[in-house]
DNA sequence: ACATGTTTTAAACACTTGTTTAAAAAAGCT
DNA sequence: AGCTTTTTTAAACAAGTGTTTAAAACATGT
């Protein structure tokens, strides 16, 4: 069957870049088929139906999400050094993807965006035991005592807003995007101090 | 001229609570019209188009968006306690409309939609006194010495995304959203500590 | 009452949408 | 070679898009 996996990978890879940028309600097959130097025919003669396509690179996308996570939940290593690490390799993957995070949110948002079923993020965010690990830790009085939603929360919000604000954070300061790149590498580092110093208050001495 | 305010000011209504759910591209003109209980065609004959119509939304919506930020910038009172009023403030106006940072985010990353032109948020919030006052504290060695842009950043990353990113989230948690909205009345405090210390960093005694 | 200007309506416009069809082209196979 | 299957194409489909038109309904002033 398919060893043609050249125009199928392509047109995936043209959806990939127009969805991510534009948004289900934002774009139509044609725009895709364009994209990809396809006739729109063969978008619907590989995936069906655009919303098909569609659930298969979000459904990627929410993947590369958490798997970047995950990774560093699972790692071996202390809890202070990991969420260091876990801030770091959030931080620089939304460098690399940063339309990713306003793309998941904007997409669960809307209405006829079915996702519930498999992710089953809780149940393995627990299985690397980064929980209990952090249980463990504030049990000892090394960390905060605060739930792992805030916890969570905390993290998110300060590594991907600033790449999902952009376009606005760029408006209300009035500079180009490569001065607001360089500010925000500097801005990472701000980030893991205030967090770290927050989550592991050091006592005087 | 138009005595007649109500049904203009209904289509309008409508138009707003429209767009900001489904953002410009994931609604049409008609959707608004049977939102508003109305013809197509008064859509267009107050309004002239979907984008004129828009652009009326989504300046008015940048406005308070920002009006909530300038009004406490410029409000007399001691920077330390500015900020933390002002944390709350944010937290609390996205507490009452959590959609409006995900629209305006999402509509000023789309393509064609213009705006720089009048905003000039800079020159408001430097008129409000607030950068002088934050220069000074830094000065005297109350306050963490770091760029407007990162005090900004951070201060709208814990504020804003926890609204946006609500299903997202919910989702990672696996809580409805009652849940949520109580877990984020008490993150608010986690913030204000976590910022205004390391704002206000209090060195030992 | 009539003539006026304003507001509302249904219908139509040209165009785009997602999707399907049926025929053409290419590739595989014996 | 010829036959079969897979891939690609152009064209068509009905439904939905933003917008306009022209006539109806309404209100107003005299």
């Amino acid at each position: 069957m398919c060893k043609n996996k050249t125009t199928e990978e392509t047109i995936k890879d043209a959806a990939r870049r127009v969805f991510i940028s534009k948004g289900f309600a934002g774009c139509s097959s044609r725009e895709i088929a364009k994209e990809a130097g396809m006739n729109v025919a063969l978008v619907n003669y590989y995936f069906r139906s655009k919303n098909q396509l569609f659930q298969l690179i979000f459904h990627a996308a929410m993947e590369d999400f958490f798997v970047s996570m995950l990774e560093v939940f699972a790692a071996p290593m202390e809890l202070e050094e990991k969420l260091k690490i876990f801030i770091a390799n959030e931080y620089d993957f939304f460098a690399k993807h940063p339309e990713i995070p306003r793309f998941i949110i904007g997409e669960l948002t809307r209405e006829g965006c079915e996702f519930d079923e498999k992710a089953a993020i809780k149940e393995r965010i627990e299985q690397t035991g980064v929980f209990q690990q952090a249980l463990a830790a504030q049990e000892s009085g090394i960390m905060r005592k605060i739930d792992f939603f805030h916890i969570m929360n905390i993290v998110m919000s300060n590594c991907q807003y600033p790449f999902m604000a952009r376009p606005l954070i760029q408006q209300i300061h009035e500079i180009p995007t490569e001065v607001y790149q360089e500010k925000l590498a500097l801005h990472k580092e701000l980030v893991i101090d205030m967090v770290m110093s927050y989550l592991f208050p050091k006592t005087n001495n």
